[in-house]
DNA sequence: ATGAAAGCGCTAACAA
DNA sequence: TTGTTAGCGCTTTCAT
C-alpha cells in the first residue's frame, strides 16, 4: 500500500505538501504540483479513507436510509437511491445504504461513529420516531418526505397536497362530480405516511371547494385486491365517473377491470394516476398523470445536504410543484351522467 | 465527542482494556467488563469509525455496485440491494452504494482507499470490463450474475440456463411444439448480459433435444413494444402456442394483447414467465413462472463474501436451482394444433 | 511557497 | 487478567 509519505519522498517534498496538493487548501508552485502529481500517478497512490476521516473528522460519506418495506413502490425508491448516489459522487461523497430495519438505532450508530457526516432519510412518517434524534444531532440531514412537524428539518418532497388538488381540479374541469380515490395499501395509511395522507387532504379540500364528492379506498396492489376495491366503489357510488389512483400496482389492474366491465376509458370513466411517467406512458392506455419526480427528489436532497455540509444551508422545505400531463385516460364526463 | 480514552478513565481501566471489551479479542474479568460497559453506556460512547479503520485496516464496509441502467427491472435490483444491506448488517458490515456510473474506476477508488474491504457487483456482463481489476486485487469480491469466464471469481446467480430449459420442458410436457421467447430489451443482449444469454442457451438446447421450435424476440417493456413484437411473432410463426417471457415489463402487456386478440390463456396459448413471484401472483392471471430469488441472491452473496473476509471462503460459483410453479397460465396445447 | 511535527482515536503487539 | 505503547496515514497549525 502506497502512503502519502512515500509519495512525498518520491517527489522530494514534505508530506504536508502532498496533502495540500491533494486538497488544494494552499497554493503550490506549478513545478512542485507537477512533481507530486507525477509521483502520485507513478506510484498509484490512493489516500487512505480511514486516516483521512480520522485526521479531518470528515468521512465524505452520507448515509441514505431506505425503507425495508415492500409496500412502497420499488422503482421509485430505486430511482431515488440511484439519483442520490450519482449526485453525491458528483459532490465528492459516497453513499452508505441503511435499511429502516435498525430503526432509530442506525441513526445513532452512524452519527456517533462518524461513519457518515450527514444523512438522507426516505419514507418518513408523519410522526417519525427517528425525528427526535435527527433534531438533537448536529449532523446535517435531509428528509425525502414530509413529517407533520418540519420545524428544524430540511425536507424535499413532491407537493402531494397540491397533487391531490390538481387531480380533482382536472377531473372537475371535465365535469366529473363523483370521484373515487384508489389509494395505497392500508398499511401505508396506518403508519401515517405523509405523502398518502397529504394527497388525500388535497383531494378532499379541493373537492369540497368544487362540490365534488369523493370516495377514498385504500387498496393493496394486484388484480384481486383491485377487483374487490372496485366492486365496493361502484357498489357504494354507482355514479362514480372519475378515478384518482395513487398506487402503482393498482394502475394496470384498474384499467383491465374497467375494460372488463365494459366501462370505456375515457368515454365512461376517467382515470388520473399519480405515478412515475414511465408507468403512465407504458400502461395499456396512455395515462393522464401527475409524475413522481424520483430523480429530482434524490438530486435535490443531496444538493440541500451538501449545502448544509458547507455551512451555507438552511432548514428549508422544498415542495416540488406537481405537473399533470393530460394523456388518453381522461375526458369529459357524459352529459348528465353524474 | 466521547473517546475510548475517556471511557477508560471513567471506568478506571486502560484504553486497551476498553478496546478488548469491545472486540472480545481477549478475556476480561466479569467485573471489569461490567464497569467498562456501564461507562460506555453512561458516557454514550461510540467508537470512531475512521480511527478504527485506520488502526485495524478494516473498515467494516462492503461496497455494492448496482447498475445505473433503467432497462433492468428495478424491483429485483432493489430487493437484492435490501437483502445485501440487511444481511451485511447481520454480519457487522455496512454497505456502500456505488452506481455503475464510475465504471471500473470506482473499483479502484474504493479498494485503493480502503474505504470498503470487499465488494459485490451486480449486473455483470459476460466480458465485464471490471473483472480484470477484480481479479488483480486481493480484495474479496462476489458477483451477482455470471460472466463468461468465472475462473478466480465467486459468483451467485439463478441458474438461468436451467431456467430456460425448465420453461421449455414444461411447455413441451403440455404438448407445445412451437414456442416464442419474449426476451429482455435489445440493449440487454447487445451488452451481453449473462443471464439473458444463458436463458436463451438453456431454451435452445433443451428445445433441440425435445424437438421444439423456438423463436426468440427481444422486447422493450410496455404495450407498444410488446404489441409490435407479438405481431411479428404470430406473423412469422402463426402456430406458436407457447410463450416464455423474460421481461417483467412485457408480462402484463403480453397477457392483455393476447386477450385482446381473442387468444385465451391457457386454452389457446400457454405463458410461462421468468419473474419475481409477486409479479406472477399479482398479474391479471396467476402466472406459471420460474421465480427470481432476489432476496436469496443478495443474502448468499453477502454470506460468500463474509466467508472470504474471514479467510474461509473459496472461489465458488453458486447457481441457485430454478423452481417452476405451475399456476393458471399454462396448460395442454390444443390437440393437433401445433 | 514549503516543511516540521503534533495529533486524530483506535488496535494490537509486547510486557507484566 | 490487565496495562503500556507504538504506530495506522493523514490533516493542519505553526514556523520559516
Amino acid at each position: 500500500m502506497v502512503t502519502l509519505a512515500e509519495v512525498a519522498q518520491h517527489a522530494g517534498v514534505s508530506a504536508s505538501t502532498v496533502s495540500y496538493v491533494l486538497s488544494g487548501k494552499r497554493s503550490i508552485s506549478a513545478d512542485t504540483r507537477q512533481r507530486v502529481e507525477r509521483s502520485i500517478a507513478e506510484l498509484g497512490y490512493h489516500p487512505n479513507a480511514g486516516a483521512r476521516a480520522l485526521a479531518s473528522s470528515r468521512s465524505n460519506i452520507i448515509a441514505l436510509m431506505i425503507p425495508l418495506r415492500t409496500d412502497m413502490y420499488m422503482p421509485v425508491m430505486m430511482q431515488i437511491a440511484i439519483a442520490v448516489a450519482t449526485t453525491a459522487r458528483a459532490h465528492g461523497y459516497d453513499v452508505l445504504l441503511l435499511t429502516g430495519e435498525e430503526g432509530p438505532e442506525a441513526v445513532r450508530r452512524v452519527t456517533g461513529s462518524g461513519l457518515a457526516e450527514a444523512m438522507i432519510m426516505m419514507d418518513v412518517e408523519l410522526h417519525d420516531e427517528r425525528l427526535p434524534l435527527l433534531r438533537s444531532t448536529d449532523q446535517p440531514s435531509v428528509l425525502i418526505g414530509l413529517p407533520a412537524d418540519t420545524s428544524g428539518l430540511t425536507c424535499v418532497d413532491l407537493d402531494f397536497t397540491a397533487t391531490g388538488a390538481l387531480c380533482v381540479e382536472h377531473l372537475a374541469t371535465f365535469g366529473h362530480r363523483d370521484i373515487a380515490v384508489v389509494g395505497e395499501a392500508p398499511a401505508v395509511y396506518e403508519r401515517h405516511t405523509g405523502f398518502a395522507e397529504r394527497t388525500l387532504d388535497g383531494v378532499r379540500s379541493r373537492s369540497r371547494e368544487l362540490g365534488v364528492r369523493v370516495l377514498h379506498r385504500p387498496c393493496e396492489g394486484g388484480y384481486d385486491a383491485m377487483s374487490v376495491t372496485l366492486a365496493r366503489i361502484f357498489d357504494e357510488r354507482p355514479v362514480t365517473t372519475g378515478f384518482v389512483v395513487q398506487n402503482e400496482s393498482a394502475v394496470e389492474p384498474l384499467l383491465a377491470l374497467l375494460r372488463q366491465q365494459g366501462r370505456a376509458v375515457p368515454e365512461d370513466v376517467s382515470v388520473v394516476a399519480i405515478c412515475p411517467d414511465e408507468l403512465a406512458t407504458q400502461a395499456s392506455l396512455r395515462l393522464t398523470s401527475v409524475a413522481i419526480p424520483a430523480q429530482e427528489m434524490g438530486r435535490r436532497a443531496v444538493e440541500l445536504l451538501v449545502a448544509k455540509l458547507k455551512g451555507c444551508g438552511t432548514d428549508e422545505v422544498v415542495l416540488l410543484p406537481p405537473e399533470l400531463t393530460v394523456r388518453a385516460s381522461s375526458g369529459p364526463a357524459r352529459a348528465g351522467e353524474s
